[in-house]
DNA sequence: GATATAGTTCGTTAATTGGCGAAGTATCGG
DNA sequence: CCGATACTTCGCCAATTAACGAACTATATC
């Protein structure tokens, strides 16, 4: 019950559903802190935060390489109820047009070297179209 | 999206997954208001909002007879988001220890005339042995 | 070592949510 | 019609939570 609670409640909130999508479509399996901070538009605490709670639940692993943390679903060998979680969520993201239009932001910001990214937020300059993050925030819903 | 958060959102609260074990394993499919009020052991108007906010996922459904409102899981004819996720909580609830509790306290409840329990609760009387219950209620006996 | 940097943790605030009792709605039995 | 009754809606309060910036940790580079 506890394990099953941790699970639905990481997953009731629309910022780590969006992470985990993000994460399930990032060719390579992983992200780093600064591209999900990028694609969310939210203060790295925040995110950070979301990603513990995430973590907490099984739903995500984390890998730490020097200064950088890299996170990704959780593999086969997570709890039945945790991969159960992560496929029902594959099929229901499925024509989300939130994810759909995250998808694409995810592509453009995985091509900038993450190096380069994090210099870029210090400075607060948003690497995609600030109009279209506008149009996101306002579509959301 | 929108649907998947309505969802993962009323799953993300104990009673509520409390009251879908009760639902999904109540012979018959079906239980009446004052049940799960009994078996959940809160306000009226706490357990009405807790299922009408399933409800208002989709996750189970009402049928009105009467004075009487009867809940039951939503059946195959629920989106397919719904009807997975109530197929993974299905297989989660198995050994989980107050899930096993619930049922068989509901099974106490079945036996109990809806009528008759209805008039016990006006009156106070809890229908299950006292000791695994809050003292505080019964103190006016 | 000193400085910079990528993330995390902490403390605060505003918004959301769970809980209750009181009032409201719809139905039953007289 | 009338009161009783089964449930829901409303209004309020306490607990939780998402968000932020500031302070902290760990690592890289000089």
């Amino acid at each position: 019950m506890r394990e099953l609670l941790a699970i639905s409640s990481a997953l009731s909130d629309e910022n780590r559903l969006r992470a985990l999508a993000a994460l399930s479509r990032a060719g390579g399996g992983e992200l780093c802190v600064c591209q999900i901070i990028e694609l969310l538009d939210l203060a790295p605490s925040t995110v950070s935060k979301h990603l513990s709670i995430l973590r907490q639940a099984g739903l995500i692993d984390a890998r730490k390489d020097g200064r950088w943390m890299y996170y990704r679903l959780a593999g086969g060998d997570a709890p039945r109820p945790v991969r159960e979680a992560l496929a029902w969520l594959g099929r229901c993201f499925g024509g989300d047009k939130r994810i759909i239009e995250d998808g694409r932001r995810l592509k453009v910001i995985q091509r900038i070297d993450p190096e380069v990214l994090c210099c870029q937020q210090r400075q607060g300059i948003p690497c995609c179209p600030p109009d279209e993050r506008k149009q996101v925030q306002h579509a959301q819903r």
